[in-house]
DNA sequence: TCTATATACGATTAAAATTGTCGTATATAG
DNA sequence: CTATATACGACAATTTTAATCGTATATAGA
């Protein structure tokens, strides 16, 4: 209820390690061993952002990823909806395919929250997270 | 990812329901019905709200549920540790067997988000969704 | 007193989401 | 050439959430 994913964690955790030593590739296993999180999974993860653009890799050996310059001030809403999709604490704030809609009676308040929930999230920068 | 459960919903949409018919008891078949929520799970929500003294339960015949006073004014925070257990972003917010802990380094920033959400929560109260 | 309609509640099953693994391909440093 | 990386699709396991079932009890009203 209301937990960040793993994914989304192992995601923060890498990038909180490859801040520091932002001009050397690190490869995923060097993380997954530091911080005892499975490697694969670790892995697919830093393939993602790479895709993102938020960080770059680099194959072969001494290779692995780096962060790129700007991604820390890149908000969390941003972040976390380009790594799980939509934040939405009720499906009908990200798709309309509800039997209830107009008969539901909680509708609105629920996405009031919601909304407040991403202003928090917009507040934060990833960098606010791992500095 | 962030999401309420459906028993949670199904709360509220009871609790809005019946705050409309504060006086009569409303049975579980009549807001399954309603809203086409499954009555089985509906009611045994009701069934734990009424074990924790936020509505009255009246068996038999024209049995059902009746809201009690004071409920609307019970933080979401509570309402929702009530039936969910804690709210945690991450687990080591609510236990403490993370084979990292020491280690992690992002331990910190999250506990912040994380009392950021419960800021909102405990900002709000159950009526401000039931009215 | 009988019956239909309720709640109470433990046990179980089903479904969905999350988490983790495997296999194979490609790149490249040394 | 080889060892070490990323890239990525497919699959499997696990956990969490959601829903159902069965049985017992209470009670209003005929």
């Amino acid at each position: 209820m209301l937990k960040l994913t793993r994914k989304l964690e192992y995601a923060l955790i890498a990038l909180r390690h490859m801040q520091d030593k932002r001009d050397t590739f690190i490869s995923a296993k060097e993380i997954a061993d530091m911080y005892l999180i499975p490697q694969e999974l670790l892995a697919k993860t830093l393939q993602q952002m790479a895709k993102l653009n938020y960080i770059k890799a680099a194959q072969g050996p001494r290779g692995g990823y780096r962060m790129r310059k700007g991604l820390t001030e890149i908000s969390l809403t941003q972040f976390i909806e380009d790594i799980e999709g939509p934040i939405g604490l009720v499906d009908c704030t990200i798709n309309s395919d509800c039997v209830q809609l107009d008969n539901c009676n909680i509708r609105m308040p629920i996405k009031e929250i919601n909304n407040n929930i991403r202003a928090i999230f917009n507040g934060i920068r990833v960098g606010d997270i791992t500095s």
